[in-house]
DNA sequence: ATATTTGTAGAGTGACTAGTCAATTTTATG
DNA sequence: CATAAAATTGACTAGTCACTCTACAAATAT
């Protein structure tokens, strides 16, 4: 592995443990097995590094979600896939989950470029869009659609993370809680 | 209003704007119009002062969820009351609602005692709990339920804050909301 | 009126932090 | 092999931070 890539694990324990601000670059290095001058060479601020490491969660994220996507399934199969391919990986990488939610709810959320926002959500929302318009969803607004999709799988990681379920159990409750999210949102 | 109620609300301000450790306390303490040893007489430690923050915030919002609960009403009727006077409540008070969500997703969360956090939704798991004795909810367990509706209402409230309806708009949609929860969680 | 507690002030302190820089090693290239 | 480019190092710095301490003022109790 090589040492940028054993920063951002560092960087990604570290924060998630002690927040942004409460880890000192010199920590992150030490725990990476680097100097603070290779961090620095590598992200020219302690901010460039934050959001680097979001944005690369972000791509692992949508890049297995995109691996995911076959294609000729309906919609609702189409959707189902994505709601349980996004739970478990946040439930396999629960410390990039974690570190997620504290970025996003954290004044470092501006530093993020509008257009990298947008970038994150575009696979979803033309998803979204797709069901408006063949009918299979409700008429919302597209945001308010995703909004609610998010934070019910939010939600419901939340309750599983937090509640020691076995494999059997967890599985069933997933499938179950997609089924309450697409009565919530299609006709 | 006196110095400690200054202090909080000018640690809300900058705390939501810059994060727990992107301020400083003399700059609390600035802000507020004290001095920093003031602000050190009524908080031994910065961290003391965040999480008495928090709790100043979470007991404005009980105090304002219990005076809304006369008590005859139908449970569903008690239950819209509750969801909408917590979003209402959310929506007025921006920078509580995001300082609550940045405190939630960091690591100061582990600095609130577990009573303090059980206390905190005690008044809502009694109603879930109402809920499933009388059969209007469908038989899930009590948290799920509790982190669905909380969840749910974190996502429309995120949606409404980012979007800019008229208030006729927006009370709608805070309805029909409820109505979309409520289906996912009754039977 | 006196004593005691409580509130307020703000300069001062030692520890820590983000980021620099010049020197050294490793890697790539012709 | 020689040379250039890139990677790596860690001591160093200028600044910041949480928190202390002493002094004094105001309120309260006796």
């Amino acid at each position: 592995m090589n040492k940028q890539q054993e920063i951002l694990k560092a960087a990604l324990k570290l924060f998630v443990a002690y927040g942004f601000h409460g880890t000192a670059t010199g920590k992150i290095a030490q725990e990476a097995g680097v100097a603070t001058g290779t961090l620095f060479h590598y992200y020219k601020t302690k901010d460039d590094l934050i959001v680097a490491l979001y944005v690369d969660i972000k791509t692992r994220l949508t890049a297995c979600w995109q691996i995911g996507t076959a294609g000729n399934e309906s919609i609702k199969d189409q959707f189902r896939q994505f709601y349980i391919a996004g739970m478990d990986w946040s439930l396999e990488n629960n410390l990039e989950f974690k570190f997620t939610k504290q970025f996003l709810n954290s004044p470092y959320l501006l530093l993020l470029a509008p257009e990298e926002i947008q970038k994150q959500s575009r696979l979803i929302l033309n998803m979204i869009k797709d069901g408006i318009l063949t009918k299979t969803f409700k008429p919302l607004p597209e945001d308010l659609i995703n909004t609610l999709l998010t934070s019910h799988l939010y939600g419901v990681h939340d309750y599983i993370s937090n509640s020691k379920l076995s494999d059997s159990e967890r599985k069933l409750l997933i499938d179950d809680s997609f089924e309450m999210i697409w009565k919530m949102i299609s006709l």
